[in-house]
DNA sequence: TGTAGTAGTGGGTAAATGTGGGTAAATGTG
DNA sequence: CACATTTACCCACATTTACCCACTACTACA
């Protein structure tokens, strides 16, 4: 599916150009039509294709809704997620209130993350790396899964 | 269903402009006809279509009516239901009592969440927001369906 | 190295949307 | 029953958005 890492700007009006390569597969998995929500672990935003987004919406509906973590995170994920149409030169308009969440502001990046897409400010993204790598090279607490994992 | 999030003025009159992308399903499902009413855990106002509404009271008068619980539960919840009209331009008046209970003034948010809407002041939005992410990432008491959901 | 095609960027314009407010009907009150 | 207040309906304006077209910068290939 989805991967790799785009630098891109957001010009005056908010819009981002999604890169061509990913452009068709987009296109074929869903018109052209995304979601776009607040990942809610760190200050970034999520892009799905509309039918993945569904499924995922379904789980997070499904959740028992008198637990106050789960309706947290209904508020938080299906509160912000919204809908997105590519315009004729394969651009998006990302809505001012997720671009305040996620603090875009001209250089953005996008991570191809399998089924889905990260949206970061270019700044944060950087920053953020470092801290994972500074973490991972310390080694320490791998589940075992990944200790396993052979590259 | 419903999703995302729309940041929306009241008027003067205490009216909110529905947003368009969500006028054609609303006419669609309840030919306008909405009730709103209190959220008894967060100082927000619920906004279901009528016949969506109609179902969930049924339930709630279905509720033992010797229980205090639940006889608070229908006092707050049917007590504060109130049926609502689109007008010509896409508006509910949203009724003063309801406006105080939710602490509306002029900058509001409209929050789509599956079957129904949230309608929340702003200001305790973006409070509420930042405390749900705060406890989101501490990570702990997590029900088993939530640590299992793959996003 | 030139040329053609594609991708990224910028911005104009018409249509749709959001906003404000006037007025008449309806409602509640003295 | 008269009055004051609220509500519903309507019209007009400001703003935003979607759509379109044009320009520039690359890339690939001859």
């Amino acid at each position: 599916m989805f991967r790799g890492v785009s630098p891109i700007n957001l010009d005056a009006k908010g819009r981002m150009a999604v890169p061509a390569r990913y452009r068709d597969k987009i296109t074929e998995l869903c018109c052209g039509e995304l979601v776009a929500t607040i990942d809610t672990e760190e200050r970034c935003l999520l892009l799905y294709p509309l039918a993945e987004w569904e499924e995922i919406q379904e789980k997070i509906e499904a959740l028992p809704s008198f637990n106050p973590a789960a309706r947290r995170i209904q508020r938080l994920l299906i509160g912000h997620a919204t809908d997105l149409n590519m315009d004729g030169n394969g651009r998006l308009l990302l809505p001012a209130p997720l671009r305040e969440y996620a603090e875009l502001s001209k250089e953005i990046v996008l991570l191809g993350q399998g089924n889905k897409f990260e949206i970061w400010s270019e700044e944060r993204w950087l920053a953020t790396r470092e801290e994972y790598l500074a973490e991972a090279s310390g080694g320490a607490e791998l589940p075992e899964e990944l200790q396993n994992l052979s590259l």
